[in-house]
DNA sequence: AATTCGGGGTT
DNA sequence: AACCCAGAATT
């Protein structure tokens, strides 16, 4: 029709192909000439220690840079080298990472730690460290590129942003993201890979953001497709919601004579796996605080092996998580003072008395840490023993 | 490809 | 209240 009259089609971003829009180099290079000049300074920029570089992307991952920072030095302080991480034991590490959430997080690294030490050098292809546990494509290729100079293309959701708004791709994660690896390569191979890998993450973060990007303030404002037709908003396409259950739980608080609470550790994974809290479990939705006091009970004697009689609710925290809203009610309890014997499957292994203070050396998740804060001071509690 | 893993800052 | 953040592992 319009093309049989010899008139130019409008075009359109679908009909395009999917590549990048100007030479590798060139994109490269006003890249890096922004980046260098407006690169924030984080402790983890210019390390040298390909062990602190790890640390790093761990725990960025699905965490933002602000609260990064409240952990790294302290976590590394704590555990300086490989080698200090792999001799340590994995509950003093989930200890230092408390509050940070996904929790497997520590426990992959100390795992790869182990590995590592063993074998004596820190792996430096990409092959190698994505072998390792907690190394997923991103992070093996941020430690690949950035400890080791190695030109592997590093997609996090910055990534995913800033390239599929500058080619043009339609595409949603995750399937996004081996397209935008292999359009990625030529650009950290024309560049060195550490600084090119964060220049565009760093972009993402800056410029490029999800809402209101400062196009007039980015270094490829011109070649952008997403910007030539205006498709900022629709790039990238984002992921269908997730339905967010409520959860209840009932714990028990359980003091001796010293002041101290009984905490008990939860399983080694699934949700705030080793973590320690108060003991107790899941509880039927919508039910009374009487009958969660007969079910906590019930639940104690499975798990620990304990006799309590179960009082009255005393305190109340919630807790918002990716996929759960978490509630937790504090029972007051008192009897036959837990004495773990052979616990049935499911049932705590471990379980440790420890002061209000001493908690903090505890792995303990935020939630436990909220129920700590609002509970009353131990003398108006009642004892156990 | 869809879920399950935390927690919190932004909008 | 929705969205998503320097994602990985499991199903």
């Amino acid at each position: 029709m319009a093309d049989e009259r010899g008139e130019p089609r409008p075009e359109r971003l679908r009909d395009r192909p999917v590549r990048l829009p100007d030479r590798p180099d060139r994109l490269t290079g006003s890249l890096l000439r922004w980046y260098r000049r407006a690169a924030r300074t984080l402790p983890w920029r210019g390390s040298l220690d390909p062990y602190a570089i790890w640390v790093s992307e761990v725990m960025l991952q699905q965490t933002r840079v602000e609260t990064v920072l409240r952990y790294y030095a302290p976590f590394l302080r704590a555990f300086p080298t490989v080698g200090a991480l792999a001799s340590a034991e994995l509950p003093a590490v989930l200890a230092r990472w408390s509050g940070l959430g996904y929790y497997a997080r520590a426990r992959a690294m100390h795992a790869a730690a182990r590995t590592i030490a063993s074998r004596g050098a820190f792996p430096d292809a990409f092959e190698e460290l994505r072998e390792l546990p907690g190394f997923g494509a991103y992070t093996a290729a941020a430690v690949a590129a950035i400890a080791f100079g190695r030109p592997e293309p590093a997609i996090d959701g910055n990534a995913v942003r800033v390239l599929a708004r500058l080619c043009g791709l339609r595409e949603r994660r995750p399937a996004a993201e081996k397209t935008l690896r292999e359009l990625a390569r030529p650009l950290v191979a024309a560049g060195p890979p550490s600084e090119v890998n964060q220049a565009v993450m760093e972009l993402g973060s800056q410029v490029c953001t999800r809402t209101a990007p400062a196009c007039l303030h980015c270094p490829w404002r011109i070649p952008c497709r997403a910007r030539a037709f205006g498709l900022q908003g629709e790039i990238p396409a984002s992921r269908p919601r997730l339905a967010r259950r409520p959860l209840t739980w009932a714990a028990a608080v359980c003091l001796d004579g010293r002041g101290r609470l009984l905490f008990a550790r939860r399983p080694p994974a699934g949700l705030f796996g080793g973590l320690w809290e108060l003991p107790g479990g899941e509880v039927a939705q919508g039910i009374g605080t009487a009958d969660m006091a007969r079910d906590l009970s019930a639940a104690l004697r499975r798990s620990l092996g304990a006799h309590l009689t179960i009082a009255e609710p005393m305190a109340e925290v919630t807790q918002r998580l990716t996929h759960r809203d978490l509630r937790v009610l504090a029972f007051a309890a008192r009897g036959v003072p837990p004495r773990p014997r052979r616990l049935p499957p499911g049932g705590y292994l471990e379980t440790c008395l420890a002061g209000r203070a001493a908690a903090i050396d505890l792995g303990l998740s935020s939630v436990t840490r909220k129920l700590l804060a609002v509970l009353p001071p131990p003398a108006s509690m009642t004892q156990i023993c």
